[in-house]
DNA sequence: TTTAAACATGACAACTATTGGCATGGTTTA
DNA sequence: TAAACCATGCCAATAGTTGTCATGTTTAAA
């Protein structure tokens, strides 16, 4: 075995431990103490950050920011790492302080200079923008933390008529469109919820711990694919620009069936307790829809229509 | 130096080259050839993919895929990889077949086993979410390449009344809400223009190339904060739900002023092109806000409130 | 206070790996 | 056919690594 490879394998083997002896290194490797100390003294010099205490009950540590043994990446890999750091950049506000310049200063140093050109004008050409929101979500470390450890919440929640108190059990959080949500369940109801994090108006962390019944993929599964319980037929005749409202929303695009070059129609069963989301968004749409049915949604827009007709007489 | 670290440097040598000979390495680090030729074997046998042509003329030549000088990275810079990847995991459409999971698996195996469990955690209770849209966009690739190259596209667009083709500059493309953009210069009108990838109903490149008059930061930054040209005032009285409501929207957030425990207002100049969004956020908000000004945004929501009635008479 | 257990470092001989030179042989192009 | 490449084996000279011993220092427990 090389010398090199010697030296990522003692990486990896003081990464493990916490604390360690240069005779456990000597005898785990077979050689000799004074090339223990040797090897020990390398890998110190290769950037891993040893902390020695001499005397009885003394010995190494690695230090809390482990060094992990060299990897080789190709250009392909490291283009993949430049493009999903790019997916941060715009941000609003992220869970941790994670270094991504530490991180992007290491790969672009490992470039050639024709490749360099390339990542400098992909980064140029290509962004993830997400509104600059001016209300932060400070607690967001906080609950993946809890999330990952499974202890139960308090939360000072801001909805729709009042702030509430709740002891909630988070899932964990995701972005979307700009706002970090966090599904969980909401012990007094034993119903599960979904909360936008910039809305908690205080938090605070329990020792309690939960058995997770909500997984976060369970979640999103759910939010991608949910098949509706109490089913209600929704059909809306569409003309040129319904339909190109309609090919934007993923709930609807895959009923949308043509009639002609500049009319179509959808068709398409939802679940009951989605009827005041469609309801709404075929009130935003105007004329461009004719909602044929429920009887409900056209209720709904009329009642709409007509409430804002008396709100700015 | 040791062994090691020439090599690293000779795989940095190798990958600036198109095609060199084992006399130019020898040259170059100072070593006879026939180390030269036994380097080269080596670095060939830790991956980096070396071909070699024999008889005059030939020599050796790295392939497509170069493989990067090993590259070390402490566990904070693991974490952060692992962290932008997860942002990447639920994209309904991306640019490039970019390989995440060899990259993700190298770090994984090097992560020591409390560090894995870290990451399996992190990775359970957090995510990125996109809706999972049908409608995918076939020329991602294609306009990336265009922008980073400078060159003219010809794309046929669908937009509200009609399909237009239309020559046009790219600037970049953006991702937001699911969506992916793409401003460019319409070179028929000389204006700048935001199309969105999945209405392009066909795309064309050409050899033309133009001078960059646009560009993706200029633009994203103006996105977030743009001053208006032709101010309008636009003042409107929110109730609870009303405030709630604007402090999701960052053109709105700053502006909020609360006058009560339930009631707010706000009070801002927009430009008079936006006029026609706030007029249409006001009226979605329904009874939750009363706009005071400007009249034009009255009679807006007066009007789709009438049409609607009529529509669905 | 002493002793054992740890790190730190130097010297040197034994051992191992790397190197350069030389030789031989193959392939391609002018 | 010769020149310009790669490929590989051999071997002595050189350079690097290792184990043993020796000598310090620091710390905690006996």
């Amino acid at each position: 075995m090389s010398k090199a490879k010697l030296l990522f394998d003692l990486i990896m083997y003081v990464n493990t431990k916490r604390s360690f002896t240069a005779q456990d290194v000597a005898d785990e490797f077979g050689v000799s103490i004074r090339t223990a100390h040797r090897y020990l003294a390398d890998i110190d010099e290769m950037g891993v950050p040893l902390y020695t205490e001499p005397g009885r009950g003394g010995g190494y540590r690695v230090l809390n920011n482990r060094t992990l043994p060299p990897i080789v990446f190709d250009e392909h890999e490291a283009f993949a790492i430049f493009f999903a750091f790019q997916s941060l950049r715009n941000y609003p506000s992220l869970p941790f302080n994670i270094n991504i310049n530490s991180v992007s200063r290491k790969l672009y140093a490992s470039l050639p200079a024709d490749s360099r050109h390339k990542a400098d004008r992909l980064g140029s050409v290509l962004a993830f923008w997400h509104p600059a929101k001016t209300v932060p979500s400070p607690y967001l470390s906080l609950i993946i933390e809890a999330a990952a450890e499974q202890r139960v919440l308090q939360i000072e929640y801001v909805s729709k008529n009042e702030n509430t108190r709740r002891e909630v059990e988070p899932a964990g959080v995701y972005a979307y469109g700009g706002f970090w949500y966090m599904p969980a369940l909401d012990r007094a109801s034993g119903e599960t919820r979904l909360f936008r994090t910039d809305r908690i108006a205080a938090l605070e962390g329990t020792s309690e711990t939960f058995v997770r019944q909500l997984r976060l993929d369970d979640w999103l599964q759910r939010l991608a694919a949910s098949e509706p319980k109490d089913p209600v037929r929704l059909y809306a005749e569409l003309n040129r620009e319904g339909v190109r409202q309609c090919r934007s929303q993923p709930w609807l695009e895959p009923y949308l069936v043509m009639t002609g070059p500049e009319h179509g129609h959808v068709d398409v069963e939802i679940d009951r307790s989605e009827l005041p989301f469609a309801s709404d968004f075929f009130f935003r749409l105007g004329t461009s829809a004719k909602v044929i049915e429920p009887r409900e949604a056209i209720e709904y827009i009329r009642r709409e229509a007509r409430e804002r007709l008396r709100h700015y007489s």
